[in-house]
RNA sequence: GGUCGCGUAGCUCAGCUGGAUAGAGCAUCUGCCUUCUAAGCAGACGGUCGCAGGUUCGAAUCCUGCCGCGAUCACCA
């Protein structure tokens, strides 16, 4: 909406003081002053050497003069504010209000991004940590695509190491057949039983050697059940058809399982990697990197690269028997994932915990002279913490995740009824509002926050439904859809007679929507967008509250509060919709 | 100790690449449903933007130092 004014003042600098170069940005003018952009100008003072009030009504007058869009200026201090012409919103609500895909690019074009997430290990079910990832994942993707970009969804599965050996041996010796089936248990709940089973005994081993008199660093690494795993992970390695006839089993159970919790968040993917097939990729690259001489060998064979130049420490590629660690691993599928696919970026949505491997990595890359090593990103995100600490699955403090949706589900249900919101629905129809409402709160509660800080969840107060929610911003949306229902068929030809400030406060919000999703795109940051949308909703509720849409003064003033209200539920909905979250059409 | 991140109202958080008088929600209190869905609206209360300097016409925002919290510095992943 501002184009027009932005180029009249480029105009204005060029006609006045013949300046080219300049880029000039406005902002929304202050509460409490006349106008609704403001055009500052004291940078412009140290350049043209004049007093900022003499340069503001200098350009003020030109491009009032100009632009017929401009009703007037005034001039305080260095600030220029400009008040536009009610048509140019009444014109700029005419061209949006039927578009269903307004801020929307639909089209993707070019490099593919590609986005990577969730990325769990296969001897647990997941946890509220892992819903805080997928849902930055997911959102992240969708509004990248959004911004006329394809993505490319990935993960890779952790489906091999010591800790998956730990649950399936702990499955071995105490788990007497169970199965999903046997049980009824998803299968990811059981095979996690049996990873906390195999710490119990783990832990009751240790102790019990410490009280023989072992010394307990000792003890620790001694633990029969312990070196049984390893030995279990050494099998696994030399491929032991019975041991990896047992790895496929439980881990299809795990899989499963999480099939199940990823289509509860609705979240998807469209490549999957398997560390299990990816693990040893790193090596050609080692050894590439050893060609080059950019990585070093020690006595005992093992390779390093010294990255002290760049800020870092010496970081251990290989070890001394030829095995892979961690970092391997991501150099080789990072190459291969360049390899197969035709990506410009690549983005990890990875805890903040990590963010010294990253470094690392890309730090690697670069000096091995991939081009696309600078295209490289980290979107990496705090913890999410309980009132008396961190989550550990191995002691049972997690907030799981089946657990928690289950929770919210059972919240949208209590209060729905509690306010009798859902009487005269269908039972169908009352499970999948539950269901989209319990959604919205926590997925809102989550991306509504930075991604760089930590989150506290309290289990025992429960998610919010009122205030700054999902369920807020759906309702919203719900009473617009009611009202178009309402009033059937309308038109809005672009005329109306005179627009109150809070109209104007609307359309200025929702003129904003495809700017907001392109920062949220470039921060990497869904939390902008999910702050947008509140504030949008803000402004529209009191919009709605004193200004009456279908008994409005008259047919024409009726027309353009539908079609703004139409765009603004046509916004929020796009909004929320990139952040993974519903809406339903009523509650 | 080195590195990175965070520190804004009692609590949870906004505040975009510096702009005019720092904003929301929750909690507490006051009003508003015979008019479009009150999961709402209007208002009150609540702040030394961790501290100290610096840059600037202008700093919550940028720089430096300090304090506090967290993460990380593994032949774990």
């Amino acid at each position: 909406m501002t184009e027009s004014l932005i180029a009249s003042i480029q105009t204005a600098l060029k006609e006045l003081y013949n300046l080219t170069d300049y880029s000039v940005e406005l902002t929304p003018t202050r509460k409490g002053i006349e106008g609704d952009y403001t055009f500052t100008v004291f940078p412009l003072a140290k350049i043209l050497k004049k007093a900022p009030p003499r340069i503001a009504e200098e350009i003020g007058e030109y491009v009032a003069k100009h632009n017929a869009d401009i009703k007037k200026y005034n001039v305080a201090g260095g600030f220029l504010n400009f008040l536009l012409n009610d048509k140019v919103f009444a014109r700029f609500v005419k061209e949006n209000y039927s578009n269903d895909q307004f801020g929307i690019q639909t089209e993707q074009q070019g490099k593919s991004v590609m986005v990577e997430y969730s990325s769990p290990n296969t001897n647990k079910p997941l946890h509220l940590g892992h819903i805080r990832n997928n849902l930055l994942g997911y959102s992240i993707s969708e509004i990248i695509k959004a911004t006329g970009k394809p993505v490319i969804k990935t993960q890779i599965i952790n489906d091999r190491g010591i800790h998956i050996c730990k649950s399936m041996l702990a499955w071995q010796k105490f788990g007497k057949g169970e199965t999903p089936e046997s049980t009824g248990m998803k299968g990811d709940h059981l095979v996690g039983k049996y990873y906390v089973e195999f710490d119990k005994h783990y832990r009751k081993q240790v102790e019990e050697l410490v009280k023989a008199g072992m010394a307990e660093e000792q003890a620790k690494k001694e633990a029969p059940i312990l070196k049984e795993a390893q030995e279990m992970l050494r099998k696994w390695e030399e491929g032991d058809p019975q041991i990896r006839q047992l790895w496929e089993k439980m881990n299809n159970w795990v899989l499963e399982g999480f099939k199940e919790t990823y289509q509860e968040l609705g979240v998807d993917f469209d490549v999957e990697y398997f560390e299990s097939d990816t693990y040893l990729l790193g090596k050609s690259i080692v050894e590439e990197g050893l060609r080059k001489g950019i990585f070093y060998r020690k006595e005992d064979g093992s390779v390093w690269v010294d990255l002290s130049e760049e800020g870092l420490d010496e970081k251990l590629l290989l070890r001394a028997d030829g095995t892979s660690v961690y970092i391997t691993q991501d150099l080789g599928t990072a190459v291969k994932r360049f390899s197969e696919f035709d990506i410009d970026t690549l983005i990890y949505v990875v805890g903040n915990e990590q963010d010294y491997h990253f470094k690392v990595l890309f730090t690697i890359l670069k000096k091995l002279g991939y081009p696309w090593a600078e295209k490289l990103y980290h979107l990496s995100y705090g913890m999410v913490e309980l009132p008396d600490g961190k989550m550990k699955s191995r002691e049972g403090t997690v907030v799981d995740a089946d657990d928690l949706l289950k929770k919210m589900f059972q919240t949208a249900k209590k209060l729905s009824e509690e306010l009798g919101k859902v009487e005269g629905f269908s039972p169908e129809e009352q499970k999948r509002i539950y269901n989209i409402i319990g959604k919205a709160a926590l997925k809102y509660y989550l991306l509504k926050v930075d991604p760089k800080k930590e989150i506290l969840f309290d289990p025992v107060k429960s998610i919010d439904f009122n205030g700054n929610t999902g369920p807020f911003l759906q309702y919203a949306y719900v009473r617009i859809h009611s009202l178009i229902k309402k009033a059937g068929d309308y038109n809005f030809e672009g005329e109306i007679s005179q627009l109150d400030a809070r109209e104007k406060e609307l359309i200025n919000s929702i003129s904003q929507f495809p700017d907001i999703v392109y920062s949220a795109a470039r921060g990497l940051n869904p939390a902008i967008l999910a702050n947008y949308i509140y504030a949008l909703v803000k402004t529209y509720n009191s919009f709605y509250q004193s200004l009456s849409v279908l008994q409005a003064p008259d047919e024409k003033t009726k027309n353009f509060r539908l079609a703004l209200s139409r765009l603004t539920g046509q916004v929020i909905k796009n909004g929320l919709n990139l952040l993974g979250i519903e809406v339903p059409e009523k509650m």
